[in-house]
DNA sequence: CCAAGCACCTGACGGC
DNA sequence: TGCCGTCAGGTGCTTG
């Protein structure tokens, strides 16, 4: 599900509502597959308060008193909302029950994702987190350029690559590459420093609309309070297959690119 | 080190 | 209606 703006946005609502807030208790868990056990991880929880809630690449951060920080991993289809207390339905994970009698709740219909505690200093030696790339709002476009041009894979695929730059999924990689005029298929190395510089530019922009917009929903994404994002109506070619540009009216068609569907349009993007 | 391909899960949708 | 194949906002592991 979420790429950087949809973390970005859950992170944002989350510690709005929920910092200062103490967890009473673990209202439900299913850990199953979820990377940390339920006997480690659930003692740690009751009587911490919530003091932050961040986001690095796209990992949701909850910084809580007592030295723990919860890093969640959403995945494909992980939600992590804050809201009324309610009953466990099928997908959720975890509830965390706070003092205010609020639930905060991860849900996650496909598995992939899962919750690992840490302290600060075991947060810092993750490899996870170690072996990413600099953020792409905080770098300079003609850095992320350099970085980019050193690769030989197609440009779609460094561009997913977190080690690289971060953040970056399916939808983000496929809007950004139209708005510069590139297609997914050219080798990074063989991009030009200006055609390069101006795919950051385009990443960045596109980046920050999809948070003012609160987000992309195609089926599973929600915010923190549970609501849908809007920046899928401002989609010009993900998911858009078939139908026509909205620049020039030609076709648009797919590919696949380290095995994900890349949408483009063979006029507007050239190699 | 880099790149490619499949694995991990569940559900939705389209074709027959 | 129902079965089957395909596809989905991501990453991790294995292989070359």
């Amino acid at each position: 599900m979420p790429e950087l703006p949809e973390v970005e946005v859950i992170a944002r609502g989350l510690h709005a509502s929920a910092v200062g807030r103490t967890v009473e208790s673990v209202g439900h868990a299913d850990l199953t597959r979820l990377s940390e056990s339920a006997e480690t991880l659930l003692p740690k929880l009751p009587g911490r308060t919530i003091l932050r809630i961040y986001r690095r690449a796209k990992v949701l951060l909850v910084e809580m008193s007592g030295d723990l920080v919860l890093a969640f991993h959403l995945k494909m289809t992980g939600r992590v909302v804050h809201g009324p207390k309610r009953e466990p339905k099928r997908h959720d994970r975890l509830f965390l029950l706070l003092d205010d009698g609020s639930l905060l709740s991860f849900a996650d219909m496909r598995k992939f994702g899962y919750v690992r505690s840490f302290t600060s200093k075991t947060l810092l030696e993750w490899d996870f987190l170690r072996n990413c790339g600099p953020e792409p709002l905080e770098v300079p476009a003609v850095d992320m350029a350099q970085r980019l041009r050193k690769r030989k894979a197609a440009v779609k695929s460094v561009l997913l690559n977190q080690a690289v730059i971060v953040g970056v999924g399916n939808i983000y990689a496929d809007e950004a590459l139209f708005r510069a005029g590139i297609h997914p298929e050219t080798k990074a190395h063989l991009l030009g420093h200006s055609r390069a510089v101006r795919l950051f530019q385009e990443l960045q922009t596109v980046l920050r609309q999809a948070i003012a917009e609160n987000g992309s929903s195609i089926r599973d994404y929600v915010n923190a309070a549970g609501d849908a994002g809007a920046f899928q109506n401002s989609f010009n070619v993900y998911g858009k297959k078939g139908e026509r540009c909205r620049v020039c009216s030609h076709t648009l068609e797919a590919v696949k690119v380290a095995g994900r569907t890349s949408t483009f349009c063979p006029k507007c993007q050239r190699k």
